[in-house]
DNA sequence: GCGTGCTGTGACAATTTCGTCACAGATAAT
DNA sequence: ATTATCTGTGACGAAATTGTCACAGCACGC
C-alpha cells in the first residue's frame, strides 16, 4: 500500500458520527497517522479507491450505502482488495458480527471502543498486511501476475484473461494447497453473492481452464467440495 | 451429501486467577469450543505441545514462565508455531502491549474483556489461521492428512480418496486404538443417520482398505462392535 | 444505434460418488 | 458340530456433481 507520506499510514475512517469522528482523527493523529475522512459509504469508497489508503476504519451502520456494501465493493477490486479493513459494530448485535465475519473484515471493534486500542488494532493491521506481502506481483511456479496492470505470463507468454478471470486466478493461486469452495470464491471474487445452484464458478472455472492450457491441470476439481490449485515443490 | 464433524476446535487457556478461569471456561464451551486449562506458563506450554490446540488464550502474566516466554516457546517449535495466540494483558500498560506486538500475538485483548468478545476473536482467528493452511494438517505414522487439501499421502505416496473417505480416515485416525461403532461412525462422518441395519460404513471402510493397501492391516474390525484404527507406538 | 466482448444462467450429457442387495465366508455361542 | 449373526465382497443403479454449451442480457467503445 503506498503511504501518502513517508512515515505515515494513511488511515480512511468512513463514520458518521461527528464526535465519533472527531474522536478518531484527534487519536489517530496523535498516534502518528494521516487521516481522509467520509461520512457516507458513497464517498467513503470513492475516497478508497483514489487514495488507496493503508487500512480503512469502517463503521457499518453509515448513510447511502451499507458498511458491509463498502466492504464488498473494497474487496471486489484487485487495486483495493488487499487493504485491510476493521469494521466498528454496534454493541454486540449478533447479526452484525456475522456481517463482519462473512464478508472478511480484518478486525472489528465494538463502540464504545478505546481510541488507543483501536489505533494499536491498526497498527497490527497494517504490519500483518505489509508482512504478508500483499505486493502487486505475485509469482506461482510457472505463472506471474502483476495486479497492477493485469497481465498475466505462463513461461513468459502472455495471456490474455478478462479481470474477472484475473481475480480467478489470483485467488486460486494465493490459495493453492487448499480447496477453495465455490462460495468461498463467490465472495472473494465475486463480492458475496447468496445465490444457491449457480453454475456461476463453474463456468469460469472452464474458461479459466481453456486459457491455461497446457498449463490447467494444475487447476483441480475436489468433488463435492470446490477446487483447488494444486501446490507444488518449487513454487 | 456433506458430512458434519463434530470437530470442535480444542482451546488452550493459560490463566492463573480462578475467576478468569472459570468464566472463560464457562463461555467457550458455551460457544462450541473444548478447553483444557493450565495455571502458569509450564504445564500450559506442555499441554500446548501435546495436545496441538486450535489456538492458545494467553495471560501475560502468570506464575513460572512468563506469558512471553510462554509464546516465544510456542513460536519456536514448528508443530506449535503456526497456533495462533490471544494473549490477555492488564489494563492498556504501555509495556504490554509493546511486549505482545514484538512477540507476534495474533491478537490481545484487554482486562477486563467481554467473553463474547474473545470468543468471536478467537473463531477469527482460527478461521484464519485455517484459510492460511498452518496447522490443519494430520500426521499419524505413515499417514499424513491435509484437511485443507484433502490430501492424504502414505509414506510420501499420494492416494486417491473421496471426501467421504477421507472424513472416514480422519475419524479413524483421530480415534485410533479406540473402537468406534458404526453408528459413532455415522454419527461423526455422516451426520448423524438413523437407519438400522445399513451396511454403509462397512462398505466405505472396504474401500478405504482397498485405497490404503498395503497399509490396511491397522485398520481393524472387531466383531459385534465396530472399527478401530490400531494405535501404534512411533504415532 | 450498432458491434463486440464479458458475464451469468439454464439445460443437458458425462462422470463420480454413494448406498443397497445378494451371496459367501468368518465368528461366536450353544 | 450346528446355528445364528456378523462381516467381506462384487455388482448394480440412483443420485449428485461437474463439464460443456448455447443463449440472452449488459456494458462499453465507436
Amino acid at each position: 500500500m503506498p503511504a501518502q507520506s513517508p512515515h505515515k499510514d494513511l488511515i480512511l475512517v468512513i463514520e458518521d458520527e461527528p464526535d465519533v469522528l472527531d474522536l478518531l482523527r484527534l487519536h489517530l493523529r496523535k498516534e502518528g497517522f494521516s487521516i481522509v475522512e467520509a461520512s457516507d459509504g458513497v464517498s467513503g469508497l470513492k475516497l478508497a479507491r483514489e487514495k488507496l489508503p493503508s487500512a480503512i476504519v469502517l463503521d457499518l451502520m453509515i448513510p447511502e450505502m451499507r458498511g458491509e456494501d463498502v466492504c464488498r465493493q473494497v474487496r471486489s477490486r484487485a487495486t483495493t482488495a488487499g487493504i485491510p479493513v476493521l469494521m466498528l459494530t454496534a454493541k454486540a448485535r449478533p447479526e452484525d458480527r456475522i456481517a463482519g465475519l462473512e464478508l472478511g473484515a480484518d478486525d472489528y471493534l465494538t463502540k464504545p471502543f478505546s481510541p488507543r486500542e483501536l489505533a494499536l488494532r491498526l497498527r497490527l493491521l497494517i504490519d500483518r498486511s505489509r508482512a504478508t506481502g500483499a505486493g502487486d506481483r505475485i509469482r506461482v511456479g510457472p505463472f506471474e501476475l502483476d495486479r497492477s496492470s493485469f497481465e498475466v505470463r505462463v513461461k513468459g507468454r502472455k495471456l490474455d484473461l478478462t479481470v474477472l478471470e484475473f481475480k480467478l486466478l489470483v485467488a486460486l493461486l494465493e490459495g493453492r494447497g487448499r480447496v477453495l469452495t465455490r462460495e468461498t470464491l463467490l465472495r472473494d471474487v465475486w463480492g458475496y453473492r447468496n445465490t444457491s445452484n449457480s453454475r456461476t464458478v463453474d463456468t469460469h472455472v472452464r474458461r479459466l481452464r481453456n486459457k491455461l492450457r497446457p498449463h490447467h491441470e494444475r487447476l483441480q476439481t475436489v468433488h463435492g467440495e470446490g477446487y483447488m490449485f494444486r501446490a507444488e515443490e518449487n513454487d
